[in-house]
DNA sequence: TTGAAAGCGCTAACAT
DNA sequence: ATGTTAGCGCTTTCAA
């Protein structure tokens, strides 16, 4: 059995308390002389004492540690270094703060959401947080602090929770500018076949329209295409014929499995059809060509949850809960260009 | 005050035990009938009972999660996808088997050694385990379950800790004939500073040694240059015109900044002189010029410590502690070249 | 088959 | 300045 902090306090003839007092700072009002003290540390050194941490955190309730919940996990090395960033950010802020972090396995089912409110962990970073009913209904009952990275909604803060986000709507200005100021007057947007309760396809949506109409060029729900994040779509959509000259995608990832779709229908990039790609990370240098992008400064955002989060934890936080949103920058490559007479004739 | 598995039974007029046997299952010779559980069910729904995790996890002593320790914390990307492949093979043997992955602050010292036994974790993954007396000393201490990633030592299978590594000797090798195949005569090996806790760093010293000579080239300490991670040091090496005509380091990323400190004295590479990195992720692809690299499987390494980890955890595994060591692979890519005359003149 | 009691290791509150 | 008491929420052990 484990030494624990009774044995000690028998072996050094004192209280519990004391020990507690000397090791781990508890008991306000306790106070233990120098001497005893010094005994104390002796002889749990001796007893090769070990806190429980579990004990400890039962009782305090509080674990020093948040967590991080992906609604959709999957592979974490598909090329893009977005979740190198995204730890990066929330491990600067964390790890100087005395906070692990932990990664949870992906949210099958309302269950497991609610399973995060156990006091396991001290406050909860939930990354493509999905405004579901369920998942709404999650941030209403949880006891558990929470910051959502890529969302944004007046459902979310009404509830009193804190989202940071992009800025996804100027984000698609920048790439609908770029591609019309090459001679686009037709552009797609990939989305994923559930758009509905993603706060950010519907601002993506929203912001690729405004801008092309901005332009005087049409955007409808028909150059919506949604697609699976394979992209197996692609070649019947092109068979199609379809108007478009460019393709805007929701990730930097997804290009790649689009280049190999494109090649195998003879599809040039970008002669035939320009390419913009979300998320700009060394990845988009390792495509051929490589990929024009919308950038988000996801590390700065996971970063700034982060520290909000341990904000709210340790109640420095007082301000009513907000949308945090961060502007885009975009990165001209080689996967965009004037669209070919051919294409225009389309 | 939340809900407590008490609340329930009084509300449902039954005992705590019964409420504990019918939501978690636990209880061995505690018996339900089928109406009093869908009561229970019901009563805990209508109060949203919560079990809490704390309590359980305290009483069980068990977590359901995993450690994941490095020695040396900094960032994750720094362009190698490294991590991310070593975060996809442990969650890929974790999660499935419903074990979250806690990532912990950079090992300071001891204390926060001794402090990853204090029940947190059901195990611990150590990664870049350096065999400091002081490490050791947490592996015999430890109660703990834990299998050490990079490291590869009797001193620490004795202590009945398993560990899984790369084969650092083979590996150097195909490096060493790679280059010698090309007219290399005289190869530096670019360490830590620190090398005497580092198992993997004097393999691989051992290693490219036991090549050169099969070879009848020689390699001794002076063609060891421990350099810092920045390198630095480049161009006041370069400057002493070593008669190497080739590098090979410790990392991949660490390449991207050699090629800087290169290009900053003039050295091309590889005319004047041959890289070989080690790890060969998706990175190597994006350096100029592409980075030749000795390949080790990350993935199915830090799925097989984890698997092992989980199979000790859940007493599985009966066999003693050993080293698991995994062949490496070689891809040549366009920093190594024979070397140039002038070179070879030095 | 079900209930009651005890305790995991720690610390807040109160008493000395 | 130090010791005692009680209890966090859960589950194992034992009694009914």
């Amino acid at each position: 059995m484990a030494v624990t902090i009774r044995d000690v306090a028998n072996a050094a003839g004192v209280s519990p308390m004391a020990v507690s007092k000397v090791l781990h700072g508890k008991g306000a009002n306790v106070r233990v002389g120098k001497d005893t003290a010094d005994v104390i540390r002796k002889i749990a050194q001796d007893l090769q004492y070990q806190p429980n941490a579990l004990a400890r955190s039962f009782r305090l309730r509080r674990t020093n540690t948040i967590g991080l919940v992906f609604e959709n996990w999957t592979r974490v090395s598909d090329g893009s270094q977005y979740f190198a960033h995204l730890l990066d950010g929330i491990t600067s802020s964390a790890f100087p703060r005395g906070y692990a972090v932990t990664i949870c396995p992906q949210l099958s089912n309302v269950s497991s959401g609610e399973s995060l409110n156990d006091g396991r962990f001290d406050g909860l970073i939930w990354a493509k947080f999905e405004s579901t009913r369920e998942n709404l209904q999650v941030l209403e009952r949880g006891r558990t602090p929470m910051v959502l990275l890529h969302a944004s909604s007046p459902e979310i803060t009404r509830r009193g929770v804190n989202t940071v986000c992009c800025e996804n709507r100027q984000a698609m200005r920048q790439a609908v500018d770029h591609l019309v100021r090459l001679g686009h007057r037709r552009v797609a947007f990939v989305a994923p076949q559930e758009i509905e309760h993603n706060d950010e396809t519907v601002f993506r949506i929203e912001g690729i329209r405004q801008a092309m109409k901005a332009h005087g060029l049409p955007f409808g729900d028909g150059d919506v295409l949604n697609w699976d994040y394979a992209s197996e779509e692609f070649g019947d959509w092109w068979a199609t014929k379809p108007p478009h000259t460019a393709l805007t995608l929701r990730s930097e990832s997804q290009a790649g499995t689009i280049y190999v779709e494109a090649a195998k229908f003879g599809v040039r990039v970008p002669d035939d059809l320009s390419i913009v790609g979300f998320d700009s990370t060394a990845y988009c240098e390792t495509l051929s060509p490589k990929l024009t992008a919308i950038s988000q400064p996801i590390e700065d955002m996971a970063h700034r949850a982060t520290d909000l989060l341990l904000a709210i934890i340790e109640g420095r936080d007082h301000l009513p809960a907000a949308d945090h949103v961060f502007p885009c920058g975009f990165d001209i490559r080689e996967s965009t260009a004037r669209p070919s007479l051919k294409a225009e004739e389309n």
